[in-house]
RNA sequence: GGGCGAAUAGCUCAGUUGGUUAGAGCACGUGGCUUACAUCCACGGGGUCACAGGUUCGAGUCCUGUUUCGCCCACCA
């Protein structure tokens, strides 16, 4: 093994081992009816994505999880696909074709399509590869594709069940529009903001007189489309109002006033404007009210005919020339800065647009219901649990969903409509939905039918995913047998988007949830708090981590630092960590490998020395404690108790206690050791550790091997007490000698006097603990004396857990510096003591505390005693 | 406006049901190239647990309030 480079280096390692796992077909879930079961599917990234460290987070949680079950026995299945993210890939293409100097209408809607289909096979695979070099063990076989055939099969049947349900509809209502994009989009995707705003006070003359009334607004432009005045129903103050015919500014339209509980009179002059085309109160109120829609823009934001002298502005420079236009007439009363929150378009952060317009809805109330109850029974249950109150308070109070949106990129909405001739009967103008192009007009027969021009929200295909991946509408065996399926690993930011819609798709189209668990992870940031974004330039690329440190050094890294659902603040220096961690575990093994040899297997009859059961004790903690933590989500304790346990304990204690040990004698604990370690390791770091394992002359790959169970007779809570004093009083000698400058080669000889408080200390079953000792710390000989014996001349005292140490430093030591150094000692421990009495003497302490917590302060202060009484016995002899 | 989360060492963060003297990594200081590893080893310094009250024999941990930061939600023009 000495041919192994001294420096671990991944780039040689993970290419080979990804290529070796997935020729031969080690990802692949296949069905077994004696095995349980365990799928994961991936929430798909856009087929437009590069990986970022929030997909490297996500996807790390998820693998560490799929291969951990695997190894666990289960048939773990991992389902991997990409989204077609409809709004997202049309603007990256269209960015494209600008290029050309072209837009997507100079090609039609079909050439366009087929340019986005040749971006996706060229483009597309980008994610998949990088997945596979982060070492995801998706199962690829299965990978799926929104637009896939299966999965738009699975699209088209979902709408048809619900417009056939009476769940979607069509209709005019205020949407969000994106006047960039040129779409409608739901709720969800126009995320509002806070804006920095003015609210005007305009002047709204009124007919046949030279009074005016005032009325708010931060949305001049929209004026142009009022067709109403609306006070609120038990205001006083304009109650004359009604009857009275209000003048629009500029247009001068005629307005009516009306009276309307939504009114509150408390806020701006309790005047209203009302718009209905351009607001979704406003709209209410106009179809309360019978008023007139007067829409005043264009699609692109830009004022259309209505808008009379201002047409063809873009909206916000017609709300600047509107305001001189006001101002100048002496119609705009004043102007205050007004705080307000703006929808924004989560694709192109463009300001929304409330719009009139007409729009595909799917009725949520009903789907919601079911959905509502499997997280209230327990039956989905979200990590951290505090997301389950988010998820019910969005869902009680969930809003009808626009799923139509004026793009070409996506699933087009299986719908015909008869644009027929004179024949043509009322009914014709109903919607014809179905799963094909039908021949004919049923009601008029005409054979001129168009089929709807919009497509299907992206998330729409999205919400199918955790079945419509596994075949459906198809009843597969597949399907039967994966789902539900068990975990869903997540970022907050898509649950009302993605987790909440598909708890409600899965209750609706499979009468079953989709998952049992959802773990929410933290959203990746950058240190300083700031969200790790392009546009910020606070990009760590994965990749980039991956080529410096490699794959496992990444995983480690961001497993260490993040606390189960909490944000991961990064920074390049954090990936140090994984990498040092893993160059350990290479030259761990690289000492430990020529060792094994001439090896046998770990057995009961083997002689043990205490270091060895302390060791084996260890071993078999962690092992428990890995797999608790694995099982709670706690990757950053799985993470962290692997790493103390290799380094500071397997490394810095156990490989250095047995380095003066014959090979043949330590090799079955050592490759007991290292063999479990890496299987818990794998899950985290496969790379690494299939590489070592594969040292150690394997039948399998790691990642097919069995999950360690600890093994109970090997836990040893004695021993790990004795070895616990054994190793604070190596720490204190070598204290001692750096206190004391102790020159190296300098040999020291120690006493341990034997108390009744010394742990169980045998010489002999501890012997290589004490060859260790003598090596690091320096001691020449160790010597146990009857307690009573006394200090020897010339030594240093040391109190261990409360019993002395005496070390030998004749010619060394400095009588005044060692007294007061005791001194020092002395009063730590009394004041302690102080404490722990003072506690004691409390009558309330003594009787209200468990009698644990008594007997152990009593304990304490009573070891502390003897302790201070040998430090003052020493002192006593110095002076 | 409502809700959630955070505040612990110079930095980034752990801290399970309240229980003796609050931990880690990095950074820092001192000494070491000890033939697995300087991506290393040994030792060390460093904290009024944001603030103010309260509950309790006992609070970093529970309760109330305050401050600061972050996030999510919301149709007051």
């Amino acid at each position: 093994m000495s041919d192994l480079p001294k420096v671990y280096s991944p780039k040689d390692v993970e290419e080979k081992w990804y290529r070796d796992w997935e020729t031969k077909g080690a990802f692949s879930a296949k069905r077994d009816p004696h095995r349980t079961p365990y799928t994961i599917v991936i929430p798909p990234p856009n087929v437009t994505g590069i990986l970022h460290m929030g997909h490297a987070l996500n996807n790390t949680i998820q693998d560490i999880l799929i291969r951990w079950k695997r190894m666990d026995g289960k048939v773990a299945l991992w389902v991997p696909g990409t989204d077609h993210a409809g709004i997202a890939t049309q603007n990256v293409v269209e960015k494209a074709l600008a290029k050309e100097g072209k837009s997507r209408h100079d090609l039609g809607r079909e050439k366009f399509i087929e340019r986005v289909w040749k971006w996706r096979e060229e483009y597309g695979g980008t994610i998949i590869r990088q997945l596979k070099r982060l070492g995801a063990s998706c199962d690829w076989t299965r990978t799926r594709f929104t637009m896939d055939e299966g999965l738009s099969k699975a699209v088209q049947e979902v709408f048809i069940r619900l417009y056939e349900k009476g769940l979607i509809y069509r209709g005019h209502y205020i949407i969000n529009w994106c006047p960039r994009c040129q779409t409608a989009l739901s709720d969800e995707e126009a995320p509002h903001q806070d804006l920095q705003g003015h609210l005007y006070y305009i002047r709204y003359p009124m007919e046949g007189s030279k009074d005016h009334i005032v009325i708010a607004t931060t949305r001049p432009e929209t004026l142009l489309g009022d067709t109403a005045v609306a006070i609120g129903p038990k205001d006083d103050r304009y109650r004359k109002l009604l009857g009275k015919t209000i003048l629009l500014p500029v247009l001068k339209r005629k307005l009516k006033v009306v009276e309307d509980e939504f009114v509150d009179p408390a806020f701006g002059t309790g005047v209203v404007k009302v718009t209905p085309a351009h607001d979704p109160n406003d709209f209410m109120m106009g179809q309360k009210h019978n008023l007139p829609s007067v829409n005043v823009m264009n699609p692109d934001g830009t004022m259309n005919e209505e808008a009379g002298p201002y047409q063809g502005l873009d909206r916000f420079e017609c709300r600047r020339r509107i305001l001189v236009d006001l101002e100048k007439e002496g119609l705009l009363e004043k102007t205050e800065p007004h705080a307000h929150a703006v929808g924004h378009c989560y694709r192109c952060r463009t300001i929304i647009e409330p719009r009139l317009s007409l729009q595909w809805f799917v009725k949520m109330k009903p789907l919601a219901e079911p959905a509502i109850r499997v997280v209230r029974e327990g039956k989905v249950t979200f990590i951290p649990s505090r997301w389950s109150k988010i998820y019910l308070d969005w869902m009680e109070n969930i809003r009808d969903w626009c799923i139509s949106r004026q793009i070409w990129w996506g699933h087009r909405i299986p719908v015909w409509y008869c644009v027929g001739t004179d024949h043509c009967k009322i009914e014709c103008k109903e919607p014809i939905v179905g799963r094909t192009r039908p021949e004919k007009c049923p009601h008029c027969g005409s054979k001129n039918l168009r089929q709807d021009e919009d497509v299907l929200d992206t998330w729409f295909s999205s919400w199918l995913w955790p079945f419509s991946t596994l075949g459906w509408p198809e009843e597969d065996e597949d399907l039967r047998y994966f789902y539900p399926t068990d975990t869903l690993v997540t970022a907050p930011e898509i649950l009302f988007f993605w987790v909440a819609r598909m708890i409600m798709a899965g209750l609706e189209f499979r009468g079953n949830i989709p998952f049992r668990e959802v773990y929410i992870h933290g959203t990746v940031r950058v240190e300083g708090g700031k969200k790790m974004s392009k546009s910020l330039g606070n990009i760590i690329d994965p990749i980039e981590i991956i080529e410096k440190f490699g794959a496992d050094a990444l995983r480690f890294s961001l497993m260490v630092i993040t606390a189960t659902g909490s944000d991961v603040y990064l920074s390049e220096q954090k990936f140090l960590i994984g990498r040092n961690f893993a160059n350990k575990i290479w030259n761990a093994a690289r000492l430990i490998l020529p060792k094994l040899e001439k090896r046998q297997p770990l057995s009961p009859h083997l002689p043990l020395d205490d270091t060895d059961r302390w060791i084996l004790s260890r071993l078999n903690r962690t092992i428990e404690e890995v797999t608790e933590a694995l099982s709670e989500y706690s990757f950053n304790d799985a993470g962290s108790l692997l790493y103390e346990f290799f380094w500071h304990q397997f490394c810095d204690w156990y490989l250095e206690m047995t380095k003066a040990r014959k090979n043949e004698e330590i090799a079955p604990i050592l490759e007991e050791v290292l063999k479990k370690s890496l299987l818990l390791l794998h899950p985290i770091m496969p790379f690494l550790t299939e590489e070592i394992w594969q040292n150690l002359s394997p039948k399998e790959s790691i990642m097919v091997s069995e999950w360690p169970k600890p093994d109970k007779a090997y836990f040893n809570p004695e021993i790990e007490r004795s070895l616990s004093f054994f190793m604070k009083m190596t720490t204190e000698i070598r204290n001692l000698r750096s206190q004391w400058n102790v020159p190296e080669g300098t040999n020291l000889d120690i006493e341990i006097p034997l108390t009744k408080t010394l742990p169980s200390l045998d010489e002999k079953k501890l012997y290589y603990g004490f060859e260790f000792l003598k090596k690091s710390a320096g001691i020449s000989k160790v010597a146990f004396t009857p307690g009573k014996k006394g200090k020897p001349a010339g030594s240093a005292t040391l109190v261990v857990s409360h019993s002395p140490v005496f070390v030998q430093l004749k010619g060394v030591i400095n009588l005044e510096a060692e007294k007061s150094r005791i001194l020092r000692e002395i009063e730590e421990r009394r004041a302690h003591w102080q404490k722990t009495m003072e506690r004691l003497k409390d009558n309330n302490f003594v009787s209200r505390a468990p009698e644990e917590v008594v007997l152990k302060h009593r304990e304490s202060a009573k070891l502390l005693e003897e302790g201070i009484v040998k430090l003052e016995e020493a002192l006593a002899e110095l002076s």
